[in-house]
DNA sequence: TATTGTAGGATTGTTGACAATCATACAGTT
DNA sequence: AACTGTATGATTGTCAACAATCCTACAATA
């Protein structure tokens, strides 16, 4: 048996889960902005998809607090909060200062590398340009802390987070069309990251929430007053 | 308008939502034991239900860890692990200090009230012998402290991990048939949290976790060895 | 005019039948 | 004997038709 480096099966070629995907990644770029209807009969022809496997699709959405839904009424793409920002950030500063305690004492130079060149393709992206990309590398730069983690419970948690915090990224960008990610932001992040000082790391983690607050901060405001 | 004290509607008459509710009492009780396959046509006719929202209630508990599910393999009732237990008790310690550092400046006469009148109910639980009784009240102390922070999003992950610490409670108390929460385990921590020392509670949070993890962790060797 | 009653249409919820996939056992091959 | 291929039965995935519920608009009533 001298076969390795094969990659774990994706076994999950259901509809269900292709549907659940595409809908996600709608709503992720904005092209089914908050509040949209979402009406079954549509979304299941225009999918070329029968509305069972697009009911299950859904469902799992709104488990995530991407899409609302009440019985027998109907279903539309959850709307943005100032409240559910303050909360999203507030909740995120937790769940990564808590990451970081559990990953202090393992960090290896796999996770070194890791880090220094995820924030490489950071850096590349915001320099480029391509603001999806850069979103992207940023949420992908984060992930990576929860991984090494090893935490299965606080991963989960992390991902279903990732999705409305992608979203806040998106309209932020698209909102006041300008660069997402600012190119220094993460520098002093991976820095103390791969320092010493988990104290440091912790308030940091913070100051560089508090700093993405602010900059959503004032977008849904404006989203909210309609 | 002189009408008041008038509870919110239920508006969830989904047979979706009355499966899920009674799936996930027979999993928490103890009826569906860890590991019990679960076959959607038995299941839906025992119930007296199409699969069509059994599916859907069954994708709301895998959501929620208590059951786990490969496409077109099967689904069965999720097992118990060290690695699991441990993961739910350092998570929930993090999640708890997180909710009493919320609440600390918003504790009132409401729920000073709300949470001695809490711990009543649980110390006459215990002193009745009435340990399903025990195991609820002790969860709904907790879900008070949740539900006073005000963090919607706090709240549905404690929802979340809930069910599965509930399963843990139960099968502790089944395996080794003894009384589920001790007499006084909550004396203090309500004393604490009724009082001005934010950083004594932050502390005890971290013992009464560890004291609640020791108990179930030998549990989870013996179901684990079969 | 403000409130209540009542069709009508639209949308979600539910169902039972059909198709796709998988695990098992067993036969065939080397 | 170990491995590979193949049929079989069971189980999940998917579909399209039917039923239940709700919102809207409009008429009726006071």
């Amino acid at each position: 048996m001298a076969l390795l480096n094969l990659k774990p099966i994706h076994k999950d070629r259901t509809l269900r889960a292709n549907v659940a995907e595409q809908l996600k990644e709608a709503i992720i770029n904005g092209d089914l902005p908050p509040g949209t209807k979402l009406v079954e009969s549509q979304l299941s022809s225009l999918l070329g998809v029968s509305r069972g496997p697009l009911r299950e699709a859904i469902r799992q959405l709104v488990d995530q607090g991407l899409i609302e839904s009440v019985p027998y009424t109907g279903t539309h793409v959850a709307n943005i909060t100032v409240k559910g920002i303050q909360e999203l950030y507030s909740f995120r500063t937790e769940l990564e200062q808590f990451a970081f305690k559990l990953i202090w004492d393992r960090r290896d130079a796999g996770f070194r590398n890791a880090l220094t060149s995820q924030l490489d393709k950071l850096t590349k992206a915001i320099k480029d340009n391509d603001r999806e990309a850069a979103i992207f590398e940023e949420l992908e730069l984060h992930s990576l802390c929860y991984n090494y983690s090893g935490h299965e419970l606080l991963q989960d948690t992390w991902q279903r987070l990732r999705g409305k915090l992608h979203l806040y990224f998106t309209l932020h960008q698209k909102a006041h069309n300008r660069a997402g990610p600012l190119v220094n932001a993460h520098d002093t992040y991976v820095e103390l990251a791969l320092g010493n000082d988990l104290n440091a790391m912790l308030d940091h983690i913070n100051d560089h929430m508090q700093q993405g607050y602010r900059k959503v901060e004032k977008l849904v405001a404006d989203i909210e007053s309609h």
